[in-house]
DNA sequence: GCCAACGTTGGC
DNA sequence: GCCAACGTTGGC
């Protein structure tokens, strides 16, 4: 099982849309790097939910339910999506700032490639930031 | 609103 | 294949 973080503007589509939709097909990742991680993506993997740009925080923990496929918003066949559904409400969101504090997380690929919106993070830091958020 | 980081594009 | 120009993302 991996571990993983996905971006989302809240203006867009915030986690709190996420849990009235109860799932979602992750759509609008137009890098490859980003891509490349979607397709890593098992069914059953966790995958925590950051608010970019507003909220600068991590929301909650949500569950890959289907793994890559054709992403149905175009026809170019670059590209795929994932099905999500949210898996657990962080009591306490993580924010940003709290995470460059934390030694544990330096190396989180959230600080260090500040620009893809879909990254492989490691058990440890999964573990560090959700029992942080459940406010342990 | 600004700017740093970085991906993409296009001229050569 | 290199690199300058440009566009986009995202934190501040």
């Amino acid at each position: 099982m991996k571990y993983w973080l996905v971006k989302s503007e809240p203006v867009k589509y915030s986690w709190d849309d996420f849990l009235k939709d109860g799932w979602t097909y992750w759509d609008g990742v137009r890098n490859y790097q980003a891509r490349n991680n979607l397709q890593s993506m098992k069914k059953g993997d966790a995958v925590l939910y950051y608010h970019s740009n507003e909220g600068l925080e991590v929301a909650g923990v949500a569950e890959v339910i289907k793994e890559a496929y054709q992403d149905p918003t175009t026809d170019d066949e670059r590209w795929v999506v994932v099905d999500l559904r949210p898996k657990e409400s962080l009591k306490y969101p993580v924010p940003l700032s709290a995470i460059k504090k934390d030694k544990r997380l330096n190396d989180i690929a959230l600080i260090k490639q500040s620009r893809l919106s879909v990254m492989p993070v490691t058990k440890k830091e999964f573990q560090t930031i959700s029992s942080t958020g459940r406010g342990k």
